[in-house]
DNA sequence: GCCTAATTCAAACATATGTTTCATACTACT
DNA sequence: AGTAGTATGAAACATATGTTTGAATTAGGC
């Protein structure tokens, strides 16, 4: 009868009292919670749906993780080690060729984007923290963008031949993973302007590929010729840094 | 007295009864409602923080405009009118060659987005309706979207001797959009990954040239000689089409 | 100068939603 | 079996927010 006030008092002793018990409407709740969250965002998301869609009482998530935030922070956390695990497979793969390399980068990360059941769910959440931030944007970008993005600069790095904190290479970066974000921010828009965009497992393949395609063809000709990369330019490319 | 009434019964009457009366209030609330609704999104703005600061009374969007969706659909408006107008501008330099229209196209899309002060509203608002969409977005696709698309569609599908809709244009295209995209969609994750982007007018310049480089390396290359773009890849491009 | 209509205002109303409360059911241990 | 701690349930509470109301104020026409 005490428990729940000193809960909702401190939310995190409870959690370091049970590290991981297995609570199985506590399991519930977060399963579902990362389901509607990823879909509707924070704010928008409701104590209620979530509760009646992991058949639980109102009460439950309050009981269990504290308040609203509460859950929506444990839900960012499980995702985020999800997110790790995978980067660190990936991570595997760092004796291949780069090219082979990027792509296969480039395929995992759009293959994680359009599997609807299974939880890229830090992907969708991310989505509506950058639309209406939270205080789990940071977190996000640190364990979520920040891997992909050093992982694009120090391979892209090394092949145009310049370091990993040149801006060309930010920028080549920025190309490839615009490329592949625009399949998940904004693929209401291109459903909508292109109906037979499905994402079917073979689409996505052929989407990687393109997107491997379309970049190398960029990065593999920066190599050889540095600046002969556009002859019928009309300004001669100058050379001057972004952040001065 | 009964004036209200009326509207709040049909609110497209008060509409079509004055069409573009200059009225002071109304002005106000939907510049300052396009401010906030691109900032906060539909949902998360409230009728009270819009009303306060354009210095009226609660009830006055009401008296208005009906109700808060009234007012949302207004601002969304007005908001594609200048989109449009904007589109039309640039239709003008159709006699360039198509690589100096499409650097164009990318350094026009670019500017648009980073002044903050200026309404490029309806691109803030599209990130919102991306992520939590509303009855607005069928005609932000159909209005800013398509356009751009299209646009896209016919200059890339011309320089690599393709028609419009086949889907290596289509692809091509989404490539182009996901570059210029990404800095609106994820510009906080940009920022936290990359400090020094700043978005001036000069590095926009300079990003744009690099979109526009970046992008042209593969186009042309695949303008010259169609299939062999990539040596070194891995299988070798079966040309099946995505839309079965 | 007054009257009608339009507009503005402060307050109230209705609903949605996060949160709390206390009673009840359950589980594990002795 | 009995009991302490835990979990669940139904209802109530507090707040935020869209909406409405009726009075007060202003503007324009005779």
């Amino acid at each position: 009868m005490c428990a729940r006030r000193i809960q909702s008092g401190t939310k995190a002793a409870q959690r370091s009292r049970r590290p991981a018990t297995s609570d199985p409407t506590r399991e519930k709740l977060l399963d579902v919670a990362g389901r509607i969250f990823a879909e509707r965002g924070y704010r928008a998301a409701t104590i209620r749906e979530i509760c009646v869609a992991a058949g639980a009482n109102i009460a439950a998530v309050n009981y269990h993780f504290g308040d609203k935030l509460g859950l929506y922070t444990e839900v960012v956390r499980q995702s985020m080690r999800m997110a790790e695990l995978e980067a660190m497979q990936n991570a595997l793969d760092q004796l291949a060729p780069p090219e082979a390399i990027l792509r296969s980068v480039i395929r995992v990360r759009l293959r994680g984007i359009c599997r609807r059941d299974r939880p890229d769910w830090y992907f969708r959440i991310l989505v509506h923290e950058l639309a209406q931030p939270t205080a789990a944007l940071r977190q996000l970008i640190n364990k979520v963008g920040r891997p992909l993005f050093e992982r694009m600069l120090g391979l892209i790095g090394g092949m145009i031949g310049l370091p990993a904190n040149d801006d060309k290479t930010r920028l080549c970066a920025i190309s490839v993973m615009g490329q592949i974000l625009v399949y998940v921010f904004s693929l209401p828009l291109l459903t909508g302007v292109w109906p037979e965009l499905k994402m079917t497992p073979e689409q996505v393949e052929r989407i990687a590929d393109h997107i491997a395609d379309f970049s190398l063809a960029y990065i593999q000709n920066f190599r050889s010729g540095n600046s002969a990369a556009n002859p019928d330019r009309p300004t001669p490319a100058p050379k001057l840094r972004l952040s001065k």
